[in-house]
DNA sequence: TGCAATTGACACATTTCTGCCACATTTCAC
DNA sequence: GTGAAATGTGGCAGAAATGTGTCAATTGCA
């Protein structure tokens, strides 16, 4: 099975058209006729990958597809209604990945589909920028003001951590639990070694974004201006 | 190598990001940008494909579709802008194979010429490019600064594997059920010696395209700049 | 200001991990 | 069926990482 498609268009017609289409072409297809339902869907089906038209009743495509990007990254392809260009830039400009106007080949958009589907698949990247720090945690490399600096696992671990917890106070408690899911052995005061460590290879340009929080642990601000 | 592929194209940054993708998936490609130099490089290299913008200055990219169509059978895939509807038609009533709208991902053009040319003319072959190393995956056969090296089967299938994901950080888990779909039996130490031996062939000229990540994993490094 | 608590810095011992190699077993080609 | 190639495993040495202890520096508070 090639995955799960969510197809969300009101015209029947042509929802059920490329229902067929997609189901010939291995998919699993589901069909909402309108926005609301459709996002119920979304969120129950969890598809690999969602048709959305911009007209829809109830809830419009591109505020459907706002919501959407909110929750995920599943690659989203939008049905333009005309040539409106603006409809074009409006569709991606909301994180659709991909669009195909009306009236539209079946074959076009089954290959776009899986075009988008090959791109996403093997390229999402994980990656966490704060201030001058970047964190790619599909290649582990972390840059700092767009240098490499090497890192041990457990110091990209905590710095994920607290990168991903920013300007918010973590206890060293708080931190063994989320960097390494407790199973960890030693005091926590082995944190400060590893806290040491860690701001010796991020901190650069007078930049400290690890803080002391006296008698109670650490905290990353993120500066993101410069 | 996959056939030589002609493109002529007169916005020079789009020819060349399609130049680009095509010799990465293993063609030779070359470039014409207007429809007489155009014509001129069909008949003298004759290409096993031709990606054909339509409109194009000297000679426009219709008539020379036709003129083409008149002296042999060429594969042709059209690049149609997508203000023009009418243009879809007029592309493959003068005898192109197929057509690609702009603005396309390049993914989705490679997809559509192997997809032309295997209905042309049979099978075409798999070729993964990255840095110095080149994997024809449908012969096996793996070259390193165009000097072939000797790998066993599961050398090509990790070597594989690295080079779908390229800077991607892979643990040994991933690279077995990637490499070998599950099904290996050993523990994961033995990852180890395949990784040393592929290296042992692929390491030439001081590069080392893959690398170990302490404590997680192995990565494989395109180094695609030379 | 003075004192107790806390943290930073650093060296060190220990643990963990990887490269390398030899070897026995399996797989493959003929 | 036989020989060659391939492959998983275990051992060992070197390298990297990490927890801990000690001591000086810093902080908070009375």
């Amino acid at each position: 099975m090639n995955g799960t498609v969510l197809i969300i268009e009101d015209d029947t017609r042509i929802a059920n058209w490329v229902e067929v289409y997609f189901e010939r072409a291995g998919f699993a297809a589901e069909v909402a006729h309108d926005g609301e339902s459709g996002l119920a869907l979304a969120r129950d089906l969890a598809p690999d990958l969602i048709i959305l038209d911009l007209m829809l009743p109830r809830l419009d495509g591109v505020e459907l597809c706002r919501i959407l990007r909110r929750e995920s990254d599943v690659p989203i392809i939008m049905l333009t209604a005309r040539e409106a260009p603006a409809d074009r830039v409006m569709g991606l400009d909301v994180g659709a990945d991909d669009y195909v106007v009306k009236p539209f080949d079946p074959e076009e958009l089954i290959a776009r589909a899986e075009a988008v589907l090959r791109r996403v698949k093997g390229k999402v990247q994980q990656i966490l920028t704060r201030g001058n720090i970047t964190l790619n945690e599909t290649t582990g490399i972390v840059t700092v003001d767009d240098e490499p600096v090497t890192l041990s696992q457990a110091q990209t671990a905590l710095l994920s951590t607290f990168m991903r917890h920013p300007n918010q106070l973590l206890t060293r408690d708080q931190l063994i639990s989320l960097a390494f899911n407790d199973d960890f052995d030693g005091f926590d005061r082995a944190i400060d070694s590893q806290v040491a460590r860690l701001r010796r290879q991020i901190n650069r340009n007078g930049r400290q974004p690890i803080q002391t929080v006296y008698g109670a642990g650490y905290r990353f601000v993120a500066e993101d201006g410069e």
